[in-house]
DNA sequence: TAATGATGTAAAGTATACTTTACAATAGTT
DNA sequence: AACTATTGTAAAGTATACTTTACATCATTA
């Protein structure tokens, strides 16, 4: 249903779960609010770089592995 | 004096001009003003996550080799 | 069946990314 | 000296990231 945005898509689930983390730790690990990170898996908005590269840097993944723009 | 923020550093000037791009040149692969690009390569602000992907892209670099984290 | 952990989501406020317009400064032409 | 290209920066407005609080749902376990 119209969902979200489609500026960006994630395998951040996928890859949080593949870490053995929950939101919370991983928001925890950012330094960001449990409802930032579950804001940004469901694709309700774009993360600032600093926080897409704390993300990957938890996951030790790069940004591009955690996030794709579209096509 | 006080200048900017340091959450984020960034290599664009120099990637940017083995690039042969200017400012301008880049805003436009990118998507975004000229001015916003001249903010983001002095720290005047952190950009968004498809802002940095679609940086890198232009520049055949990862997010990661434009932008770093402090320390 | 109560309690707990994990997730989804809404609302309302604050911080900041990004815009357009405009103008100044410098360097390299012509 | 005038022109052009590039960059820096300011101001003011709009869009959106991110916050806290709160509550609902679902699955698991005591």
């Amino acid at each position: 249903m119209g969902k979200h945005h489609k500026k960006l898509l994630n395998n951040l689930e996928q890859l949080r779960m593949s870490a053995g983390l929950t939101q919370e730790k991983l928001s925890e690990s950012a330094g960001v609010s449990r409802v930032s990170i579950n804001a940004i898996e469901n694709g309700v908005y774009v993360p600032s770089t600093v926080l897409a590269l704390k993300i990957a840097r938890t996951l030790n993944c790069t940004v591009e592995e955690v996030f794709q723009l579209p096509q």
